[in-house]
DNA sequence: ATGGTTGGACCCCAA
């Protein structure tokens, strides 16, 4: 089963790159993030056509908004909000063998890197808590679980293109690395990009737009993550970063994170 | 130190 998270950035402009992203990938799954679109104008039409029938949204108008795309049923839906009721930012299903997938957008948490000044970095932390009480849940239960999406934040120090310079910049302050560190140790999730790339190896799955060439200068990060509950180990059989997506005509800032899973 | 770009809404906000 290959499984896909990528952040869309509108999914209403973007249906030609999410074309190519699904052919490119033969993706089972695609866990979208950033549709920015409300429940009732979701282009259905367009996203069955390319081979997606079994559809489940959550959105909202103009922000945040996540879907999980499938090839097949899936069951059990259910769709979150975290701390904050208007922040549509994670759905869940299950596939027929029980194995839960989860997709999360995380709070970018605004330019200032101090919850006092800033609220949406004070609500990025507080987000980030309540992922780590939400994955405590699952301790001990030997449930199968695969987290996806966007995470806003870049863990490792080759996970942006200067660790230095990043360090007060939200997405890689100490204290974000910490949070991200302390949810995975919670039931030791896998990193399935890094399980394939060793940490000394530069490796981004964004690019800012605001940059006149993207590819020259670039200055990625991170930010897009595919984990695994211990107990699916074994299943994972490869991953990568689809960095020709940045490419695309009309590309998002992020590309799409591809991991293939034997279940 | 600053500003650079994009998307969606509305005459600006979030990333």
């Amino acid at each position: 089963m290959i499984i896909v998270t990528y952040n869309i950035n509108s999914i209403r402009i973007r249906i030609a790159e999410l074309k190519q992203i699904a052919e490119k990938s033969n993706a089972d799954i695609i866990c979208l993030q950033e549709i920015k679109v409300e429940d009732s104008l979701f282009p259905f039409d367009e996203v069955k056509s390319l081979g997606f029938p079994y559809i489940y949204i959550s959105g909202q108008k103009s922000y945040n908004g996540v879907a999980i795309l499938s090839r097949f049923q899936l069951y059990d839906v259910q769709a979150y909000e975290i701390i904050d009721s208007s922040h549509k930012r994670h759905i869940s299903a299950k596939l027929e063998n029980g194995v839960e997938i989860h997709n999360f957008y995380a709070p970018a948490g605004g330019d200032i890197a101090d919850p006092i000044i800033n609220e949406k970095f004070d609500f990025k932390l507080r987000f980030y808590e309540a992922l780590i009480d939400w994955s405590n849940e699952a301790k001990n239960s030997n449930r199968k679980m695969i987290m996806a999406g966007d995470m806003n934040i870049a863990p490792l120090e080759n996970d942006v293109w200067s660790h230095k310079q990043l360090l007060k910049v939200v997405s890689h302050t100490p204290i974000e690395v910490e949070l991200m560190e302390k949810l995975r140790a919670t039931l030791g999730w896998i990193d399935s990009s890094r399980h394939f790339v060793p940490a000394s190896e530069k490796l981004y799955s964004w690019w800012s737009y605001r940059n006149q060439d993207w590819k020259k200068s670039d200055r990625g990060r991170r930010l897009d993550h595919i984990w695994l509950t211990p107990n699916l180990a074994s299943c994972l059989k490869s991953s990568y970063i689809m960095k020709e997506a940045r490419d695309f005509a009309n590309p998002s800032d992020h590309v799409p994170v591809v991991t293939e899973i034997n279940i």
